[in-house]
DNA sequence: CTGATCCCTTGATCTGGATCAAGGTCATTT
DNA sequence: AAATGACCTTGATCCAGATCAAGGGATCAG
């Protein structure tokens, strides 16, 4: 297996590849956590300390409203990053939970690492800009689609954009996800089954 | 009225405060373009070419779908920023539009000046990025509520945090935007309007 | 091995919100 | 001043998706 930092380090290279000064602050400036299935990276009231990048597994944001239903907000696996940027930079408590869905490896940026990072090396300006930018388009367009589209529209989309997502994590959360009750996302999955 | 560049600068002194050097840059790289009502700043098919910023008036941005029904994405009124980011990067065609509410004024810059902006000083890169923080954590609670909460309770929560919104723009758009046709939203107003 | 817990499915029924249709009020244009 | 069009409303009906209820197959801990 290969080190974490190693998978950070190549996830930049797909942005402004780090220079070994960077790459050395980014190191000192951040550490490696475990989690076990069903552990919690965040949970409700706490402050989001970490700003993660998932070297291997997969974890989901959610929200639990008052009426105890969870809604799954973001899903993340190998070479993406979960946090709640809210919480993180204002240091407030977050209403989120970021939990594992499997067992998990993160490598976790703490806030004033990352304000260090940013002010003495302004390339990671650049790149967590451009990060959340690419973020920022998808969440527009899966806004975009919960309007616009059919549940039916929305899942086959789902299924087709994140194959791995859709084999992995249980359709419960998917549905949670998309926006409808994991009854009718059955419905809708033993119809287009038997469609094809 | 005061210069458009001058309600700019003043925006960005919310972040990092622009010195004389970042502000002059800005000037020389960035346009003013004044936009009547229903006026296009983007139209589907178009690269969208121009990061924009609103010193006065009010847009919206918007898809146009399959049946010909539009959805509203988002509304920029002062002070706010309104671009398809993914069609501004890679400057590929855009699938949405954007159209002027009212008659508006708007400083734009393009893909080229911003490119020169972020190289030449670092400091833009630190404001868009946290500039567009803050837009990505208002559209995940946008998408949390839209998954979580009944058409009343988004239209009773728009109304609240965009009061100016909810005065100067129809019902149809914020319908569009609310994700409910503007039949459905009109009987919630009726009904509320009656409960008071 | 054995309960307990997930997770998925299927049926019956209900409802929030959509659709279709019509009419009314303003504001803008000619 | 008529006419067009943008915007809002109200009624009647319909449907996508929710809710409630039950059962069944994995998977996992003790």
């Amino acid at each position: 297996m290969s080190d974490p930092h190693d998978v950070l380090f190549a996830h930049f290279d797909r942005y402004l590849a780090l220079d070994d000064g960077e790459r050395k602050a980014l190191k000192e400036r951040s550490h490696v956590r475990r989690l076990k299935k069903r552990g919690f990276l965040l949970q409700e009231g706490e402050v989001c300390r970490s700003y993660a990048f998932v070297v291997e597994g997969c974890l989901r944001m959610y929200e639990l409203d008052a009426k105890g239903v969870e809604h799954n907000l973001q899903f993340a696996q190998e070479n993406e990053w979960i946090v709640d940027i809210g919480s993180f930079h204002a240091e407030k408590p977050s209403s989120l939970f970021i939990e594992a869905l499997e067992p998990s490896t993160v490598v976790c940026i703490e806030h004033a690492d990352l304000l260090h990072l940013y002010t003495e090396h302004p390339k990671f300006d650049r790149n967590f800009r451009v990060i959340i930018e690419d973020q920022f388009v998808e969440l527009q367009q899966r806004m975009l689609r919960r309007n616009a589209s059919s549940a039916e529209q929305r899942y086959a989309h789902f299924v087709e954009q994140h194959p791995s997502l859709a084999a992995r994590v249980p359709n419960v959360h998917i549905a949670s996800y998309l926006g409808v009750t994991p009854e009718f996302l059955s419905r809708l999955r033993a119809k287009t089954s038997k469609g094809s």
